[in-house]
DNA sequence: ACCCAGGACTGAT
DNA sequence: ATCAGTCATGGG
């Protein structure tokens, strides 16, 4: 404890009925929190920073101007859990994912910045998506603390230069993002109507943003509108269905495992989509079983 | 040195 | 409509 007057901070405490932090802070959906070294979490809740734990059956967070309201939403802990996952097929591939991590909770983040993050995770991994979410923040975000920055409106994007976006690790994505910075700060679309849009016009709306395809589109959908039936199929999610779901075979289409993914998920989908996508990445076991036949040489 | 990463865009069939 | 080529950069 330092003996500096603290900031005005809210502590709360909710009991979560489960939720594995370091499954769902690492699973690829978030990218701008740290594990600090005594295992609690460094980062951002709708934009405030925050420092969240859990002891026991308690989940804390604390922040300026958090309430409860905000991390009980952000971390998609007033949805109907029991339903969605009674709604889940009955899978063996599946109820190992789950059994993996079952506290893995889908979250609902800022639209934009989840936007900004998929559009720079094109042929990326996950740290380094993570890294240019840093480096984005350090570069153009607002100050609001000591090394402490927010994430960059899309106003401050789209005044800055390409060359600055370039300096930020961006590579190829440097000129989507841009782009997309541009169209969101003139209104071309509208974050805050596609809220509103039924899921299928929301897709196509943020599909009209300069580096969104229907992947990036997905998982902005689904981990910041809460459309829980958006499958994004990256090449992880397109193994796992390949391998286990269609027997190895190499010559289906993305199309129809799209399609697949829709009638045997379910309208969750997408929360089924992060268990798959999380256990594969994590589960030694699970990547045995997906790995592909061997290629004769 | 080589392959891969939570892909999207472009131009040729 | 489908399909290969291309786009930077860092990790393993």
């Amino acid at each position: 404890m330092t003996a500096r007057a603290e900031p005005p901070q809210i502590s709360l405490s909710l009991a979560p009925r489960g939720l594995d932090l370091d499954a769902t802070l690492t699973s690829g959906q978030a990218f701008s929190w740290k594990r600090t070294t005594d295992g609690r979490w460094r980062g951002w809740i709708d934009g405030r920073p925050c420092l969240v734990w859990r002891h026991d059956e308690v989940l804390r967070a604390v922040g300026p101007d958090l309430t409860h309201e905000a991390v009980t939403r952000y971390f998609g802990l007033d949805g109907p859990l029991r339903e969605i996952f009674a709604s889940f097929p009955d899978d063996p591939w599946l109820a190992q994912a789950r059994e993996f991590s079952p506290g893995l909770r889908v979250l609902r983040q800022d639209p934009w910045e989840t936007l900004c993050n998929f559009i720079c995770s094109a042929l990326k991994q996950i740290v380094q998506i993570a890294q240019i979410n840093a480096e984005l923040r350090r570069a153009l975000g607002e100050p609001v603390g000591p090394e402490l920055h927010a994430f960059p409106t899309a106003a401050r994007l789209a005044h800055a230069t390409e060359a600055q976006l370039r300096a930020c690790k961006l590579g190829f994505r440097a000129r989507h993002l841009f782009v997309a910075a541009r169209q969101i700060a003139q209104g071309e679309v509208s974050l805050e109507q596609i809220a509103t849009m039924r899921t299928f016009e929301a897709r196509e709306a943020l599909m009209r943003i300069q580096g969104v395809g229907e992947k990036v589109a997905n998982c902005v959908l689904l981990f910041a509108y809460g459309r829980l039936e958006a499958f994004p199929i990256d090449v992880w999610v397109e193994r796992v269905l390949r391998q286990l779901y269609f027997k190895g075979s190499t010559r289906v289409k993305l199309a129809r495992m799209a399609d697949f993914s829709r009638d045997h998920f379910g309208p969750h989908g997408g929360y089924a989509q992060q268990f798959l996508f999380h256990w594969i990445r994590n589960d030694p076991k699970a990547l045995a079983a997906a790995k592909p036949a061997k290629k004769a040489r």
